[in-house]
DNA sequence: ATGCATGAGTT
DNA sequence: ACTCATGCATA
């Protein structure tokens, strides 16, 4: 068996993909630590996932509202875990450096409409499973992705590079650049990138959205989230690169939604500088907490937990970023 | 470019 | 209920 990259080989005079995000379980076992005192929060499915309108504004920090730190905004809530969060709340504290985007933002939000429909985001992207939170930590090989063989399709056209092994920050982040250099240069946008990706027909691969395509460029991405789209973005560069030698062009979009949008939430900024202080103390609270902040900020449950979810992976994301710097 | 969200696979 | 990869919508 020939390794061609971390993820492409040759076997049986057949090129191969392990699937990159074919991630094998970690080897380290569990380390997530599951809140086992969770209040089994009946959760009514409830279908309306956006917050109405109308209670945003009778919400009191919509309109003139100044926060005032000494104020008692959580009488439920336990004093010290409040004064803590308190705290860090404030302009100065180490946590609001450390999340400096988020304090931009002072523009309530009102813009939204009852949404009936569901959202079918169709994963189209890479098919896995998700690997343990400590590979990101794990920067010179990548133990925990399956070699696993893909039904026959040789994918002989795309040029692969003999030692790619690399996994190195300093090597995705020189990929990272270059890549976008040389897709600015084809003049590719990023959504672009995403929906040819499915041409290129790499077992396992579709196509990416724009979003994904951005965050790999400005690594915003999880390190092995990185690690895996690399090959498949370096076949796409191969491709593009070599379609445009030949001159052969096609252009064609079309892709817009029609009725059933998806609306976004947006939580304001006072409520966002609360939740960053519960975070900053607490950046797992149980269910019953979450349900005491989401009634407090007057927010649904779930945009709470979801809003610390995604906190979460973020902070992971920085906390990688910073490693490699120091 | 990024905030909020979904869904699959885990714990 | 959680993590992780990803996407839609929007700033």
């Amino acid at each position: 068996m020939v390794q061609l990259t971390s993820q492409m080989m040759i076997m049986d005079n057949k090129i191969t993909f392990s699937n990159p995000l074919t991630a094998a379980q970690s080897p380290f076992g569990g380390r997530y630590s599951p809140t086992n005192l969770y209040r089994a929060a009946a959760a009514a499915a409830d279908s309306r996932r956006y917050m109405p309108t109308a209670s945003w504004k009778s919400n009191c920090f919509v309109d003139n509202f100044k926060f005032d730190p000494n104020a008692n905004f959580f009488p439920t809530i336990d004093d010290s875990f409040l004064a803590r969060a308190e705290a860090l709340t404030k302009p100065e504290s180490f946590y609001s450096s450390h999340f400096p985007s988020t304090f931009s933002n002072q523009t309530p939000v009102t813009r939204f409409e009852s949404s009936n429909g569901i959202n079918h985001s169709n994963h189209i992207g890479l098919s896995m499973t998700s690997p343990s939170s400590q590979d990101q930590l794990s920067s010179h090989h990548n133990p925990f992705y399956n070699h696993s063989t893909m039904n026959g399709m040789s994918v002989h056209q795309i040029a692969m590079h003999p030692h790619d092994l690399d996994i190195d920050p300093r090597e995705l982040e020189g990929f990272a650049e270059r890549f976008k250099q040389k897709r600015i240069k084809l003049g590719v946008t990023q959504a672009d990138v995403g929906q040819q990706l499915s041409k290129l027909k790499m077992p396992g691969v579709g196509s990416l959205s724009q979003s994904t395509i951005c965050r790999f460029e400005s690594l915003t991405l999880s390190h092995n989230n990185m690690v895996a789209l690399k090959p498949v973005l370096q076949a796409w560069l191969e491709f593009a690169e070599a379609e445009a030698r030949s001159k052969k062009k096609e252009e064609l979009n079309g892709h817009n939604n029609n009725d059933k949008k998806r609306k976004r939430t947006s939580i304001a900024a006072q409520e966002k500088r609360l939740l960053e202080g519960f975070f900053s103390v607490q950046p797992r609270p149980s269910g019953e907490k979450i349900a005491q902040i989401a009634e407090k900020l007057d927010l649904k449950k779930n945009v709470v937990r979801v809003w610390f979810c995604n906190q979460r992976q973020k902070q992971k994301r920085m906390k990688f970023a910073s490693m490699q710097l120091g």
